[in-house]
DNA sequence: GTCTATAGCGGGATAGAC
DNA sequence: GTCTATCCCGCTATAGAC
């Protein structure tokens, strides 16, 4: 992906540096709103700096989207691995899903909204990702109305509107605002099985 | 916001068909990503034309952004007016808020997603138009908690849920998918009223 | 109101020194 | 691995003819 560096210790405080600045500027003002300026410059390096530990701007998101869409899905398969009824591991899945959304709502953001930025191949694997996301979902959720824990008629249109739900958080969540992320995780957790008809 | 032309029919044709071209390539590459030759190519024109409808490319998006804004606004507003309980204006509102952002989700995508394209002024005055479709719908949520209909302890959170799940539509919605927008406007419906505690 | 042509700037990416 | 300096392209917006 990147050239493999000697040193990789201060390497790899400057990439984490890097990302952080991109996750920011992309969260703010979308990938192509974004220059390279913002990106190396918020990472106090020069531009020609950045193309020492990324190929391109693109590259860049890539690396975002992709380690984020893998941290997402351990989350889920963590909660769904987590043992006990349909029910209680969707709570958990959704708590889990939820919290992640709101704390992590700038990188939530970047990786969810600025798919269009990524190129055709990168594009491809990101999505594979988040195919299986939603697979163990909706799994999950055919697994609660097999048990007749949760009253579903449609589950991939349900695993679809729990998925908007949380999704959705990264474009309104705001530090500041009435709610923190554990609070929303909670409340929304309930929400989560309010739609799956298992009202706990 | 324009100059006021001498050939009113003849200019708004052309304006509705930069209109549409713009609302295409903003929701496919997003505001920065397109240029205004894909905005004034998709209109057959060329980009000198442009300027005499519109002062700035920014100024397109406000447009399109704003006339959305109002749409969605006085759709809320006429299903909220349409009398009956509570429960059965949520339904009928959400029915529509819901077809809304399936069969015009290009325009959805854009109007929800491309907020950060507008300048500062624009900006706050769509802002304002959205708090006021936001306080609609809380207003609706408290009365049916008032009539003891729904069953919801918090309702700037429910109306938030409920609000996500209709403008996600436009993120994941695509023509020639399982469901057409009447057919999700129904399913949702239900699951509004489900996240409002009054399974109907 | 539309065109062709172009000004003028800001963007991504690179060269070459240290 | 980082810098300064710069290339070169594509973008927004304008000039001026029709």
């Amino acid at each position: 992906m990147s050239p493999r560096p000697k040193n990789p210790g201060r390497t790899d405080a400057t990439r984490a540096r890097l990302l952080d600045a991109a996750v920011t500027t992309f969260a703010e003002r979308g990938f192509h709103g974004s220059t390279i300026r913002d990106i190396a410059g918020g990472a106090g390096l020069s531009t020609a700096a950045l193309y020492v530990h990324y190929r391109t701007k693109e590259e860049v998101l890539y690396q975002i989207s992709r380690d984020g869409h893998e941290e997402t899905l351990a989350l889920v398969r963590a909660a769904i691995a987590s043992g006990g009824t349909p029910g209680e591991r969707l709570e958990r899945l959704f708590r889990d899903f939820t919290r992640y959304h709101a704390q992590a709502h700038t990188t939530a953001r970047v990786i969810n909204y600025e798919l269009a930025g990524l190129e055709a191949s990168h594009r491809a694997q990101v999505h594979a990702i988040r195919r299986r996301i939603e697979a163990e979902v909706q799994d999950l959720v055919r697994q609660g109305v097999a048990t007749g824990e949760f009253d579903v008629t449609e589950p991939a249109l349900t695993t679809t509107a729990l998925l908007s739900l949380g999704i959705d958080i990264a474009r309104w969540y705001r530090e500041g605002g009435n709610w923190t992320p554990d609070e929303l995780a909670e409340r929304y957790a309930k929400l989560a099985l309010r739609l799956v008809g298992a009202s706990g």
